[in-house]
This record gives C-alpha cells, structure tokens and sequence, in this order.
DNA sequence: TTGAAAGCGATACCAC
DNA sequence: GTGGTATCGCTTTCAA
C-alpha cells in the first residue's frame, strides 16, 4: 500500500471489511517507535496501599507505551492537597504533555482546569475518583454505589431479617465514601422480604482511633448491633474494638479494598469480607486511552468504566495474582 | 549488535543487568513474524456454557499469536468421548504441531498419549481439568480444593451455627467435584467456632431432574435443611426445587459458574451466590506459555497456575467484562 | 570469527 | 495526486 492518510478511512474500512485486509499490528507498531508524546499522571494520596497499587499499573503502562515512542510522566502526591495538584498539572504542562490522567478532588477549581485542559485539546481521564461534570473523556474506578449494594446484598445473606448494623464513612464530603453509602442505605429496602435496621451513619474521617470510639460506644449502647459496614478507612479501629468487647465473631464486618493488613484480618476472621476495586486496572489503562485517543481520535467505548468488584472472603483472598498483560509482545 | 545465538545468553544476561540494554520488543516481534510455528487446542464439552468462554479466551490468543507466525488448530469435541480426544491427538500431530493445549480426561490412556508427547519433543498444557502424574508442563485452572473451602467458609458466614447443609456433586469419578466437595468438607471442621452439620453427599449426574428429585427428598425428610451447595450441574433443578417447597430465600444456595442461566437464577435470588472460574483466562494464556516455552525453552512459572476465584452474587455479576488483553499493540 | 546487508510490515516523506 | 524510498529495531544470512 502506497499512502495513507487519515481521511482515507472510510475507503479502508470498506477494504478492511469487503477484502479482509488486516494490517500487521507489529509492522505498526514498529513504525510508532519514533514518535514523541507525551502523558501526564497525577497520583493523590500515592502513600496508600491503594494507591501504591494503582501506580504499579501506571508503571506497567509506562514501561509497555515507552516502546511506542510514549513517554509516561508520573507525578506522585502525598495527601489530598489541592494546591499540589494544581501545581503539578501546571508543571506537567510546561513539560509539554498531550494527555493526563489524574486522581482527582472533587472540587470548582479542578473541574474548570480539566476543562481548561480540554480547551487546548489536551484529553483528560480521572481515575480512582472521578470529577463528574468536568469534560475528562472517561472515568475509570470501582462503581461505589453498586458496591454499596453488592454490600448490602451480602449484609442481608449473612444476616437475619431486621438485624441492626451500624454503617461507618470516612469524611463527610468525599463521594467516594457517601456512594458507598448511599448503595448501601438504598438496597436492602428492595428486597421486601428481608430488611436491615440500619443505625445513622457516622463519619470516622480515615481514623482508626474515631472508629474505636465510635464502635466502642455503638456496641455498648446496642447490644444487638450484628454487623458493621465500613465504608472508609478505619476497619482496624473497629476489628480491634469488636475483639476488646468480647464480640469477635458475633458481629459481621465488611470493609474496602485488599491491602495487606485487610488481608491480616481476614485471615484471623477479624474482617468477614473486603470488597476489592481493581486498582491495578486503574492505573494501568488510562495511559493506554488516552494514547488512542491521541492516535486515532478515539474515544473510551464508555465514558464511566467501572473496574470488577470483587468479593474477597479468607479462602480467595491470597490466590497469586495471574497477570494477563502484554502478552502479545513477549 | 551483530550476531546473536542462543548459546550467547549468559553473555547477553551480563549485558543486559550491567549496562541495562533492553531489546525492543516490537523489532523482535517483527522478525518473527515470518515464523512458522503450529500450535493445536483440543477442548472437550465444547457446548458448555463454560468451555465456550474458554474457546473465547483460545480464539483471542490464535487472533494475537498470528501475528508472531504462530497458526493455532483449534478442535472442538462435543462431550467427553476419550476416543475424540485421542483421534485428535492424532490428526494434530499428523499435522505438525509442535505444542499442545488440551482439556483432558483423567485417565491412564491419555496419560500415557501425553507423556508420549513430551518424549516427542511436544509439550502439553493441560487446561480447565488437570491430569496430576502427567508430564503436561503445566495446568491452568480453578483451585477447585480452595473453591470448595471458599464456598464453605460462606455457608458458615450466611447460615447460624450447626446447621443442615447438603452438598451435591455430578459424577462420582469427576476429579474437580470431589476437590470441591472435598474442600467443603473439611473446611468447616477448621473454625471450631462455628460449624455446619454436613449430610452424606449425593452425586446428581449433573443432571436437573436427577437434582429436583434429590433436593425434593432432602427437603420433605429434613425440615432443618438450610442450605445446598452445588458441586457440579444441577443447580436449575436444585432452585425449582426450592421454589415448589417454598422455601425460597430459606435456603442458602451456592454454586458454581457464571453463566446466562446462573446469572438469571442470581438475579430472581434463587441462587445465593456463585463461585466463578476465570474460563478466558484458561483458553487464553496457554497458547502463549507454549509458544514461550517453544521461543525460549522457558517453563511456565508455576506447574499449577490457579485462575482467580471469584465470588459473584446478585449485585456483582453483570458488571460489564473490561477486558485487558494486548493493548501493547493496539 | 566478524562485519555488512537484507529483510520483516507498515508509515511518512519527498520528489515527480 | 502518486509512486518510490528511507525508516523503525531486531534477527538472520551471507560474504569476506
């Protein structure tokens, strides 16, 4: 074949379709080597496990793209500071990046510099968190309020009808933490024939020692509370305080993703069941996205990608992850 | 870098540690696109919903292989025939092939037939059902011991202690349902907290009507049965069952493989919950471990390669499959 | 033994 | 517009 251009789509997927023609996806390849681009990611709270695992797909991306002439910036941020991560959209943008992925605060002025970046064409995909009403081409992370669900749909299995359980969320403006609860609160009310009584939330902000207190004082005030919903950080607080009451085992526990002390508790029966985001997925894809929207002008086939929810219990928990990637190209 | 063979590894491995020289990976794919490699897959019970995903997974491996020079032959047999299988161990390599991925029976001739082909020079994979004794390189597949544990551990979370449970299987020389049953059975005896009375298991053909004449005895002559796992096929006819007792959402059911009918039986909360194998990952990855082991003499890292086990119930079952495979090259 | 050159498949560019 | 050609990074082959 002779030239190619961009306008020539059409002819060619009529070829491609009417011929069979498949063009060799290695001899592309190839050819992509020399090219220049670059993307930009911003990680925020980047010292949490999560995080840390969001970033080893970012790695994962970086090292697999960087064949492809794509140089992956990353930026690691401690903390939810605003302030730094404005700082650090500026810089990578000096830098010269044509895409960013970036975990984001929930806030007027990152939304209007997302769609600041969006206005000099520079595609934007949060991750982890999302920034709705913000012009990102996609958000990819854990669907939070059908996790919420998917836990109360577990709370109601393990639970006889009209139990009481006690519901914990982090910060009172963090979304994340407040789908989780909103799926939760919505759910077993479906089910007609099986219901929670379900305490008012309370907000432990991360903390593992407000969590202590607050469940302390919620199991002695309610002997009958059975389960706990931990929809934030702070389920080391609450196994901790369950097992000082002499409860361990009485009382049901679900918490947030699979890190290494989760899988602790789980493994000594402290944690009934963790649900997991898969936060390798959340690094590692955005880099790819936006290289093909910055290729071929193609956007995510969905503008919210949901990673799996997976349900993690003792016995599934320490399986040895099989990584499926990049394959093609060993 | 001039010439290079495979003697020269050392040397190339002090190369590449000490000065940090990485191979471009898409001009080594490139050369061997012009290779000749032959590949064969033979997957009984083709028909099943299960072994379809699979073909799924062995479908998009052929699909990303082609492009390295690898022509992957892929037989379908219907139902478990050692005949078929043999015949089609035959005719592949009277084709040529120089690898084999195959779900097998376990038996003493296709033990046999297998170590024959690792004295020819051929490897085998053995994938979805292992055959253990065997000099198939490696197994890809569910931990069905460990599926079975896991299931147990949520029967104990979802039902009071000492309760009435029965556990169905299929066959009774079907090596994956006595690991699940097996798994199940002595799990429980673990927590001495917590136990479950387990019934004599019966064994229902994987056949419907076979398990609505079990469940329906069980249930008349067991009014305290509050719980069924289903080791193999037969869970439809299990839910009926449940459903003409009415006992619905009285009794816990789990069991095994998300598939449309599964997903349905979820859905209307006649099952409880399912225990899913990775089936794609099980097609998927073998090709690739065969042509790595043909590429480069590499045995894959483990003998045992354990598919995640993943724990679906009503609201995490229909999320939409993400899929992550060869964006290396896209 | 060693170095130089010819591809592998696709694209980009430059003359015409 | 169109056809030829250099190029990407690596392996293989061939000749010196």
């Amino acid at each position: 074949m002779a030239k190619m251009h961009a306008d020539d789509c059409i002819i060619v997927a009529m070829w491609y379709t009417q011929l069979g023609y498949k063009p060799n996806l290695v001899g592309q390849a190839l050819v992509r080597t020399k090219r220049d681009f670059k993307i930009g990611a911003i990680l925020q709270s980047a010292e949490t496990p999560t995080m840390q695992i969001v970033l080893e797909g970012l790695r994962r991306a970086a090292e697999e793209l960087r064949v492809s002439g794509v140089e992956l910036i990353i930026r690691e941020l401690r903390g939810l500071d605003e302030e730094l991560v404005l700082e650090g959209i500026e810089e990578l943008t000096s830098l010269g990046i044509q895409g960013l992925a970036i975990s984001p605060n929930n806030t007027a002025e990152l939304r209007q510099c997302i769609n600041g970046l969006y206005e000099q064409g520079i595609p934007v995909i949060t991750l982890n968190s999302d920034l709705p009403g913000s012009k990102r081409i996609c958000f990819i992370g854990m669907d939070n309020y059908r996790a919420g669900q998917t836990a109360a749909g577990l709370m109601c299995q393990m639970l006889p009808d009209a139990s009481k359980v006690l519901p914990l969320t982090g910060h009172l403006n963090n979304t994340a933490h407040n789908n989780r609860l909103n799926g939760f609160l919505d759910t077993p009310n479906q089910q007609n024939s099986h219901n929670l009584r379900i305490m008012p939330f309370q907000p432990c902000f991360d903390r593992d020692d407000y969590a202590h207190e607050i469940t302390q004082h919620a199991l002695r005030e309610n002997p009958d509370l059975i389960g706990i919903y931990v929809a934030s950080n702070g389920q080391e607080g609450v196994c901790q305080t369950i097992e000082e009451e002499g409860r361990k085992g009485k009382v049901k526990i679900i918490a947030y993703d699979l890190n290494e002390p989760n899988m602790r508790l789980l493994q000594s029966d402290s944690l009934n069941i963790v649900l997991d985001q898969e936060a390798f997925e959340q690094g590692y894809h955005p880099p790819f996205l936006l290289y093909e929207y910055l290729m071929h002008h193609k956007l995510p086939e969905y503008a919210l990608i949901y990673t799996d929810i997976a349900i993690r219990t003792k016995y599934n928990s320490d399986l040895v992850a099989f990584t499926n990637h990049a394959h093609a190209l060993k």
